[in-house]
DNA sequence: TGACTATATGGTCAAACAACCATATAATAT
DNA sequence: ATATTATATGGTTGTTTGACCATATAGTCA
């Protein structure tokens, strides 16, 4: 991405904020706040648009980050990541953050995902335990062999998903009580795949 | 909180939404994907002001959720969680919503929160696993037996710990290995509690 | 010298906008 | 019966807004 004059970074800066506060600031209140007219904002804001920092969603306040923009920097709501934590140093200091997470994109949230808690102990093995919750993405496909949430008999079920000889099969993952394998007929109206499972979070 | 009617709900889901997706809609927005007049719309929210829902920060597109109303539910980011599952709705019919999950919340954000990525299985036990990302909240003290950070001869450590007869005891979670637990002197330089261990996510 | 980038002002304009008025209907409560 | 609440339409108004025009200056680069 092409880098950013000091006043083109202050007020893609006080954008943000903005945005982080609920929605974007018009034109005018940016030309406001830095004491210029509303069409010298005009032109830094095309500039952003140009150079790719910033999305025009068409009407009034329309003021978006970029994708791209928004993935370089973790996010508006980035937690940072630590690496190594040095002994001398405050934890947080610039060294030791490795970069910035940010949950929603992490999990590639889109307007239909969802949570759901998890029950029973079936995906132990892959660290997924009862109560935790998963982050669920509906989707039409599935990769073989993919975790993803299914609808077996009206009772939604997070398992290992394969396509085997034109079946759905759902594999549980959990040693103790050995790998069990149930395989559901494709078009079988008692499955439903719902989506795939993203991420996985604990809270404890 | 006076409770909504059935179009109220619908309208303020709505404006949830975009909220969510940046910034708030306006009232001709409203009206035209519900399919009403502006009007109605300005009446609706009125009625959404006035049970204290919304809040009006004055000009265009100022609308904004309330902080009783956000507390209420959890936050702005909030994904949806689903419960039951019924077969025939869409997912995240309101049926199926159980509440609203907002990862900094749930997660007790602050400041200093950040981000450690797990080295190792010694808490598989507990559902973390090597590659895992722990949220850490840094604090002074920590209880009795709660996970947490400790720097060890400079490596952080994701570990039980524990206060026993005057020493840091930290505890490994890995029925495989074997329960360890390590003694450091309190006060012994070389350990270093840095903080408790908020949750824990996965990719997938 | 000339082209281009970046910053800046002042002015204009059509569209979008929230607010408000008059009016209507149906349900509920007093 | 009457008042209130909730929902709805159509129309008006004054303001806000993004876009655009003309113009200017200062710096960089060819």
């Amino acid at each position: 991405m092409e880098p950013l004059t000091e006043k083109q970074q202050k007020v893609l800066r006080f954008i943000e904020g903005r945005l982080r506060n609920g929605s974007p600031p018009s034109q005018r209140e940016i030309a406001k706040h830095f004491g210029l007219a509303q069409n010298a904002v005009y032109q830094l804001v095309g500039y952003l648009r140009k150079k790719g920092y910033l999305v025009d969603s068409g009407g009034h306040r329309g003021l978006r980050l970029s994708k791209e923009y928004l993935s370089k920097k973790g996010g508006p709501a980035g937690i940072p990541v630590v690496g190594r934590v040095a002994a001398g140093e405050p934890i947080l200091a610039e060294e030791n953050i490795e970069g910035y997470m940010n949950f929603e994109e992490l999990f590639g949230r889109s307007k239909d995902t969802f949570i759901l808690k998890v029950i029973g102990d079936s995906m132990v093995d892959e660290g997924i335990m009862d109560g935790d919750f998963v982050v669920v993405k509906p989707t039409a496909t599935i990769e073989n062999g993919q975790i993803g949430v299914a609808l077996l008999d009206d009772e939604a079920t997070v398992k290992r998903i394969y396509i085997h000889r034109g079946r759905i099969a759902l594999k549980s993952a959990n040693k103790a009580a050995g790998y069990k394998t149930r395989y559901v007929k494709r078009g079988d109206k008692t499955v439903r795949i719902i989506g795939k499972v993203m991420g996985c979070f604990k809270l404890l």
